[in-house]
DNA sequence: TACTAAAACTGATAAAAATCAGTTTTAAAT
DNA sequence: ATTTAAAACTGATTTTTATCAGTTTTAGTA
């Protein structure tokens, strides 16, 4: 089966570079960019990387969801983000000249630009400006990265859960308004970035849509109070 | 009570300096260090900096450990590292930008040189090799973080105290030989890096001298056989 | 549209870990 | 060397969460 098809576009009208680590380029670095990438097209529950690999480019996601997860001793996932428009995906392990610590997987239709492990080198001697958004962008997510750990280790279950769905408000287009907003993951997923059983998540559901901050219709769960949310998960 | 006080010596003699991030840095660019940055002493249980403050420079440890923890939503401490000589703490946030995201507290008499934030961003603008150093230490690191958090999403408190006293006989001066060690922190401290109750951690001490894992007399704990604890941790 | 596999859900039970209420030991300060 | 506050430890109990064993519902495919 070919899930693979490329599609024509430029880097300079995509509208996820605006939110892209490659927003800060130059415009000249921005059309090498633009002839050096390749944009894909994947069906959902594609893999465009596997954990213990070799990497060989990074993904920038054009459009649509990516779960990105890590497996644990006995092969159950701990999601540690859900990618969407804008995001890179696979950069570090570049940098870090290290096997992919992750894998990631499209959770639903997606465009995705690639680009060589060569060219992003390149790209990353020649930009200051590309350079210097990564090292800031990676000492805020090592920031992050302590709190979510802090997080997992002391909160409860519930908590932990109010947090997880509150960011996902975010990622699903939520906005300083509050509106409501459609999260369309499974509660397997969910569990997972949560870090609990799949029954323990599905009973704080329950809990959620009696104190009306959810309602859900099949694995549709739509959050109607993202402030109780907040306010269950400490957050400020 | 004056906890500082002022020493004399250069970087370019210093031991901890081979193993910090400032080790690819060009002799030169050692010189401009050496005058900019101040030694000073400290006692135990002296705060290098306070999570939630803004940064005004870097600490590098030349002598002594530190532990660095933030403060979860009840006060209770996580504790995210424990650094030791050559170990550079607080650059992040003068990178990301971003007020401190945890404490760095002195465990035992230390030496600690200061560089101010300006001193380092400049630092930072004329040497490639430090800005190179920092980006793919902060990648490797994001890779770590993402184990971390499924270790505490998924494994147990048996299994993550095996981890934490693993990682720990490497901190407190263990070999590939598998020497024998002597770690010298509190119980709360240790339930801390862990992410448990206090009590909870001692039960399990109980269980790995029972195992003769290590032994134990007053606060000091000799771990005796890391091999174990590296099997109990699934550790590779 | 019916079929079927996967996902969502429920209740009962077991296991893990936290909490509570102390006692004993240790180490720091006078 | 004593004192004393802090830290280490222990046992009992409660709480939280995972696991097990299903049933029901949903969504994708034939």
């Amino acid at each position: 089966m070919e899930n693979k098809e490329i599609i024509e576009d430029s880097c300079s009208f995509c509208k996820a570079k605006g939110k892209s680590c490659f927003k800060a380029l130059k415009q000249e670095d921005v059309s090498i960019l633009d002839s050096e990438k390749v944009t894909n097209v994947y069906k959902k529950k594609h893999i465009l990387f596997h954990e213990g690999a070799r990497p060989l480019g990074v993904y920038c996601v054009r459009k649509g969801k990516i779960k990105v997860y890590k497996r644990g001793v006995d092969g159950k996932e701990q999601i540690v983000q859900i990618a969407k428009e804008g995001d890179l995906l696979g950069y570090r392990s570049i940098i870090s000249e290290e096997p992919y610590p992750v894998t990631a997987e499209t959770l639903e239709d997606t465009y995705i630009c690639f680009l060589t492990k060569h060219d992003f080198n390149d790209m990353l001697i020649k930009s200051t400006e590309l350079n210097n958004t990564l090292l800031k962008q990676a000492c805020i997510e090592l920031g992050d990265f302590t709190e979510k750990i802090t997080n997992q280790a002391q909160l409860s279950v519930r908590e932990r859960a109010a947090i997880a769905l509150y960011k996902l408000y975010w990622v699903y287009g939520g906005t300083d308004q509050y509106n409501s907003v459609e999260i369309n993951l499974t509660r397997d997923d969910l569990a997972n970035i949560v870090g609990t059983a799949t029954e323990t998540f599905i009973r704080l559901l329950h809990d959620f849509k009696e104190e009306k901050i959810i309602v859900s219709k099949g694995r549709i769960i739509k959050i109607i109070d993202p402030l109780k949310l907040k306010k269950i998960g400490h957050l400020s």
